[in-house]
DNA sequence: CCAAAAGTGTTCGCCGTACACCCATGA
DNA sequence: TCATGGGTGTACGGCGAACACTTTTGG
């Protein structure tokens, strides 16, 4: 291949990607133990190197498919770090993603395989090199998106009870919401749809199951609808 | 030097600099003609590569100071572009910046060597490669944060008006606001300095002059105090 | 029958928005 | 004296926030 910029140097890029989830009581995230040098053992966020014919975002894509052998999930990119010391082995420029995914769907077997486990976002052990940063970079923007974005929706399944719902955006701002309000405020927007069948799991009563209508919400801001939850 | 990484293909990094100005009417961008091959002479922004022991921040700064020879502006990253035909060239991924500059302090000279110009933001001429797009998230990134951050002020002189600063958000906007509802709000927040001088360049009365106190913000800030302009 | 979670409405205060006239001054 | 831009206050409506009781049903 020609090369048109041949005397500027070559870097080493890498992808790092926060994975989260949610269980019905907290938010988590998806760490596993590094293996390889330096560092080999310690916990670590699921990373990868793009190939050179390879995009940043589908590496990402390829980087959580290998650990959770999800595709066609939420995710999004972070920020590029590109201190020069940030990785002591070498010096790597690391561009980070975050994903949102339904924890129940992932593959046990490849989370087995890669030593990863699920970790409270209230709990989180040390992280190799500046994957705190990464880590806590990922949560202010979810909580950024979470409030004028409907991408909780994506950390739940496909259908879900508004007590669940609400459980959800309290993990994530780790703040109690007031049930009326909340419930008030979702139905407003006209973009659930309420199914005929009550989800009995956690209580005697049931709740009822609803279904996010991306249709709708589509429809909507076309005609100017701003998506917001107040928290 | 050790290598922990071997087996990984290198990356050509690139860091490309969106640079906005305000000349009291409007909100501009400062383009250069491309000097180099592949699209050599089109319009571009400000980019270069980041060295093997710089950080992406401080290319970034490298970047902004060949073209304005200005230092301690207002710089943030905005995006890592990595798809493997961006440029058509080579591949190459470029993390995009954006700075807010005063646009009476950069260096004629510098830029009169780099056959740049600044463009008003509504009306920007064809750019090379994904710059446009570069462009346009940085746009939407100014717009999205000058409403709850006092990142405007970098765009002004040390000392400047109300109208002058109503005249900013106008700009950035591009949409008419009103004057006495913008005055109240930027006044309650109780973040400038009044000086007793007025500027009397643009009307024969005069208008009075302000200082923006970073120090009022970050008390303000440390008291749960949120910065906040309606447009 | 009772414990436990689901579901439901109203009031208040604040803030964003709309809106029109007087002031100061150089030419 | 007059044209030009600078400066000022009020009233209304909508929305976020606070708040307590009834319903359902399995055990």
């Amino acid at each position: 291949m020609t090369r048109f910029y041949p005397l500027e140097d070559r870097q080493l890029l890498a992808v790092d990607c926060v994975i989260f989830g949610f269980d019905n009581q907290d938010l988590k995230l998806l760490l596993i133990r590094r293996n390889m040098e330096p560092a080999s053992g310690m916990w670590s966020i699921m990373g990868g190197f793009p190939r050179h014919d390879e995009s940043l975002d589908n590496a990402a894509v390829r980087v959580l498919k290998q650990l959770t052998g999800l595709v066609d999930v939420y995710l999004e990119q972070l920020y590029a770090y590109g201190n020069v010391e940030r990785d002591p082995g070498e010096r790597v420029v690391s561009v980070a993603y975050y994903a949102l995914i339904r924890i129940e769907d992932y593959d046990k077997h490849l989370v087995r395989e890669h030593d990863a486990h699920w970790s409270r976002i209230s709990d989180i052990p040390e992280l190799v090199f500046d994957h705190r940063v990464m880590v806590d970079k990922a949560l202010r923007r979810l909580r950024r998106k979470a409030r004028i974005q409907p991408i909780g929706f994506e950390l739940l399944p496909d259908t879900f009870t508004l007590p669940q719902l609400q459980a959800l955006y309290e993990a994530i701002y780790q703040k109690e919401l007031d049930k009326r309000n909340f419930r008030k405020k979702i139905l407003s927007m006209g973009l659930l749809d309420k199914l005929e069948e009550k989800d009995k799991t956690s209580s005697k009563k049931g709740a009822w199951l609803y279904r996010f209508n991306p249709e709708k919400y589509q429809e909507a801001l076309a005609n100017g609808f701003y998506f917001s939850v107040d928290v």
